[in-house]
DNA sequence: GGCATATAGTTAGTTATGCAACTAAATCAA
DNA sequence: TTGATTTAGTTGCATAACTAACTATATGCC
């Protein structure tokens, strides 16, 4: 069975880094040229807390499927730009929250904006059923291995 | 069309992160279990040169879907392993071959049986007709976007 | 031949990632 | 209540990523 080799082989490259980082390469390039100095990464960080603010640096880690060290790097950066900020819970002295200031509160139209506008450029001609069938395969591999 | 956001927003992260680390992660953990102290990164490098040995650096830059400094860096990395070596191209001077040292070529078989059983495990309950799907999806949007 | 341009590769600086080891606070059990 | 265990977050170290600026060689046009 040489030949089954290479075709997983393949599949893992394609998983792994030619379309994910074409895509984000193009939306921190139109990032950049709208004038937005945040990466995708930190920006994946804000589109969680855009949906639900102030959450924990744990829950944010589950959300974005980070580590718990990538999470306290990316708000240490976000902190020093202002985006958001640390609040210690009431209830729980361990704890964190992360949440928005107003700067970043402005900054969800835009960026949501590009976002789309960079999936519908990558988008293009490709089946929304297909769009589906990625979405299930990529949970089903996550769940798999998790 | 706010809800469209959120859907283009996950799709998004989807691609971008979730299966495709816990890919990364669970190989780079079979790896280490097997004693093998390569990263992925490297190990995709390694895998073109399997296919096709004394490739330029250029030429895997376009390979692996990496630019040429993280290229350099993976095979400073490597060559520090002695995995592979640089050769100057007898026909271009600003050429460097890249080609497979006897160790390096050794780590062909184990690396790819890990890597397809990796894959099996992350692909468990997944169609084939599905992953034909992703991998056609992905070659367009790596398509729509260079 | 000589100059402009393109191509191959390197270097520097910043950000991000993974892992391991750590601190501090909370929880659970005897 | 004390002591073990779990959970939240941080820090250190190594690797890897992107951008921009750089060197060196090759090519193409006059």
């Amino acid at each position: 069975m040489p030949n089954n080799h290479f075709k997983r082989g393949e599949l893992y490259s394609v998983i792994n880094g030619m379309a994910s980082t074409a895509v984000a390469r193009r939306l921190q390039k139109n990032f950049r040229q709208a004038g937005l100095e945040i990466t995708i990464e930190q920006w994946s960080v804000l589109y969680h807390l855009w949906k639900e603010d102030c959450l924990s640096q744990q829950e944010l880690c589950n959300r974005t499927f980070r580590d718990k060290p990538s999470i306290t790097r990316l708000i240490d950066n976000l902190e020093k730009q202002s985006l958001v900020k640390r609040m210690p819970s009431k209830t729980d002295r361990r704890i964190n929250l992360v949440c928005l200031t107003e700067p970043a509160k402005n900054l969800q139209q835009l960026t949501i904006d590009l976002a789309n506008q960079t999936m519908s450029e990558a988008l293009v001609g490709v089946k929304k059923e297909d769009i589906d069938i990625v979405k299930d395969v990529f949970q089903r591999v996550y769940d798999n291995l998790t």
